[in-house]
RNA sequence: GGCGGCGUACCCAAGUGGUUAAGGGAGAGGUCUGCAAAACCUCCAUUCAGCGGUUCGAAUCCGCUCGCCGCCUCCA
C-alpha cells in the first residue's frame, strides 16, 4: 500500500507525508470564530479536517490534534483598530463577549456532532482568551529577537526585517510590493510599513476585552493566537497546519513570520488548505456577506444533516464545491443506501469473522484513493461499489470491511445497525410478531392494520421475504 | 494593477499523456414484490468552453479567445 500523500502549499506539490516523530503526528487546524453561527462553508472545512485526521489514523498514526477557537481579536475592518466581531455581537445582543462565545461554541459543537466530526477534547480544543499569557510570552520572545517594536498604538511585527523587501512570500508567492498593502485600508501611522501587523494592540479604551501586558493594557492581534497555542500544545515545529485557502496570503504568512521570528526554527512542515463551498451563483459563501446557509437549513428542508458529510466527499477538498439543496439530497440517497444495508444486515452476516476475499479489492481502492491527497470522491465510489457488489453477488460478508471504511466515512453504520437490531418495548415487538404471522397467513388486511398501529407508535416497518424489520421513525427537526 | 483557480452529460463531480472518459443523483425501460420500501439488470458524454499547436497518441502539455470565480481588507 502506498503511504499517505498530501498537497503541501509550501512546495505546491503532492508530497509523501513523513511526520517528524512517527507514529505521532502533530496537527493544528484553524478553528471557528465564534460571533455568528458556522455556515455550511465552514462546516465543509471541518469535515475536511475530520477526514484528514481519520485518514491519518487509518494509516496507523497517533494524531495529536489541536483546534483553536477564536473568541477575541477578529476585527470588523482594519486588522489593527476595527471593532472586535465578538464584541460587536455582544453589544448588539446585550451580552458579554464570553456569553456570546459560549453560545456559538455550544452551537458549533452540536453542528459537528450532527456531522460526526470528532473534535479534540479540551484543552486541545483551545480558546484564545484562555491563552493570553502564552501569547504575551511569545510576543516577548519576538521583541527580544528584534522582530517586534513597541509603539503607543501597539506592538508590531516588522515584516521587512524578517524576510527582506524583495523576497517572495513563502505561501502566497507574492512579493511585498505586489501586495498593495495599505492601498485600500487605513493603517496605524505608528507602523514602520503597511505590511507590519499587530502582535498586541494598545490604547483602545472602548474594547471590552483587555489584558495587562508588559506594554500596557490591551489585547492580542489576530495571528498570534495560533502560533502561541500551536507551540504550547504541539511544540515549536509541527507536522501539519490546515485552514481555508483564504488564510494563505495573510494569516498563515504572518503566522510563519512571527513563529519563526520567535524560535528560529521551521514552524510547519506541511501546510494544507481547503477550497470553498460556493453558492449556486458560483460565489463564495462567507460570513461577511450576510446571508449564508447553515446546517439547520438542511433539517428544515427535510434533509438528514449527515447527508452533508457525504455531499462533501463528492468533491476533492482542493476543489470548489457547488452547494444546492438538490445536490445534498443526492448525497442523502447514498446515505440511505449505506444505512439500509446496515439496518437490514442479519446477525449471522454481521458476525462473520472473515469477509469474503473479493472485498479486499474495494478496501484497497478506498485507502489508496484517500492516501492520494485525500481523493474522497474515488474513495466514496469504492465504498458504494463494495455494497453494490455485495447485493449483486448475494454475498453480504463485507461488514468488517465496511466498518473499517466507515472509520473514515464517519457515518456511524454500526450505530445504524443497532437501530433495527436493538431492544424495542415488548408491546412493539408483539405487534411486529403478530403482523409477521398475519403476513405468513396471507391475511394482508390484518397486516396493514398492524402496520398502521406500529406507525402510530412511531415505528417504521419494512418487509422482506422471511419477516420484517422495524425502526423508530426518523425525526426531522 | 498583482497573485491564484475554474469551465467534463440534465445536476453534483473524479480523471491531468496511452485499452471502452470513475462514481453518485435525476431520467427511461425491465426483474423481484400482497401492499409499502428497498435491491438488482439494461440504457443514458465518439466526447471533455472555443480555436490553433506539440505528439505516434491530449479532456490531460503549450498558445490565444470567450466565460466564471477567489485572494491582495475580517472571512474555512
Amino acid at each position: 500500500m502506498k503511504p499517505f500523500h498530501i498537497f503541501n502549499t509550501l512546495s505546491r506539490r503532492v508530497e509523501e507525508f513523513q511526520p517528524l516523530n512517527p507514529p505521532v503526528v502533530t496537527y493544528y487546524s484553524c478553528g471557528p470564530t465564534v460571533y455568528l453561527p458556522q455556515h455550511l462553508g465552514n462546516m465543509r472545512a471541518y469535515v475536511f479536517v475530520d477526514t484528514l485526521r481519520r485518514t491519518l489514523e487509518l494509516n496507523g498514526y497517533d494524531v495529536r490534534h489541536v483546534m483553536n477557537i477564536t473568541d477575541v481579536g477578529h476585527m470588523t475592518s482594519d486588522a489593527d483598530a476595527g471593532e472586535d466581531k465578538v464584541e460587536k455581537t455582544a453589544r448588539a445582543e446585550g451580552k458579554t463577549p464570553r456569553e456570546v462565545a459560549d453560545f456559538y461554541i455550544a452551537q458549533f459543537k452540536r453542528d459537528c456532532d450532527q456531522l460526526n466530526i470528532r473534535l479534540p477534547a479540551p484543552p486541545l480544543l483551545c480558546r484564545a482568551t484562555d491563552h493570553v499569557a502564552d501569547m504575551i510570552a511569545l510576543i516577548e520572545r519576538i521583541v527580544e529577537r528584534g522582530y517586534g517594536y513597541v509603539t503607543p498604538s501597539g506592538v508590531y511585527f516588522e515584516v521587512e526585517k524578517w524576510r527582506g523587501q524583495s523576497r517572495v512570500g513563502r505561501l502566497s508567492r507574492q512579493s511585498l510590493d505586489e501586495q498593495h498593502a495599505g492601498q485600500r485600508l487605513e493603517h496605524s501611522p505608528d507602523k514602520k510599513s503597511p505590511h507590519d501587523f499587530a502582535l498586541w494592540v494598545l490604547n483602545q479604551p472602548h474594547h471590552l476585552m483587555q489584558w495587562e501586558s508588559p506594554w500596557g493594557r490591551g489585547y492580542p492581534g489576530w495571528h498570534i493566537e495560533c502560533s502561541a497555542m500551536s507551540m504550547r500544545y504541539l511544540g515549536e515545529t509541527i507536522d501539519i497546519h490546515s485552514g481555508g485557502l483564504d488564510h494563505i496570503p495573510v494569516h498563515h504568512e504572518n503566522e510563519i513570520a512571527q513563529s519563526e521570528g520567535a524560535t528560529g526554527k521551521p514552524f510547519v512542515r506541511y501546510f494544507v488548505h481547503n477550497a470553498f463551498l460556493v453558492g449556486m451563483e458560483g460565489a463564495k459563501i462567507s460570513k461577511s456577506v450576510g446571508r449564508f446557509p447553515v446546517l439547520g437549513d438542511l433539517a428544515a428542508a427535510g434533509i438528514n444533516p449527515l447527508a452533508f458529510r457525504l455531499f462533501c466527499f463528492g468533491a476533492k477538498y482542493r476543489s470548489e464545491l457547488a452547494f444546492s439543496l438538490d445536490a445534498v439530497r443526492a448525497a442523502e440517497r447514498n446515505l440511505d443506501y449505506f444505512a439500509e444495508f446496515a439496518r437490514n444486515l442479519a446477525d449471522a452476516e454481521a458476525e462473520a469473522r472473515a469477509d469474503s476475499p473479493w472485498t479486499q479489492e474495494f478496501d484497497q481502492r478506498f485507502i489508496e484513493a484517500l492516501n492520494n491527497d485525500l481523493n474522497t470522491p474515488q474513495a466514496l465510489a469504492a465504498a458504494l461499489e463494495l455494497v453494490g457488489e455485495a447485493y449483486r453477488r448475494g454475498d453480504k460478508r463485507i461488514w468488517n470491511t465496511l466498518k473499517k471504511l466507515d472509520a473514515v466515512l464517519g457515518l456511524g453504520l454500526d450505530a445504524m445497525r443497532k437501530v433495527t437490531h436493538g431492544e424495542f418495548p415488548a408491546e412493539v415487538t408483539a405487534l411486529q410478531r403478530a403482523r409477521d404471522a398475519a403476513r405468513a397467513a396471507r391475511d394482508f388486511k390484518r397486516a396493514d392494520e398492524l402496520r398502521k398501529e406500529l406507525e402510530a407508535k412511531g415505528y417504521e416497518v419494512k418487509d422482506h421475504r422471511g419477516g420484517s424489520t422495524i425502526m423508530p421513525r426518523r425525526r426531522v427537526a
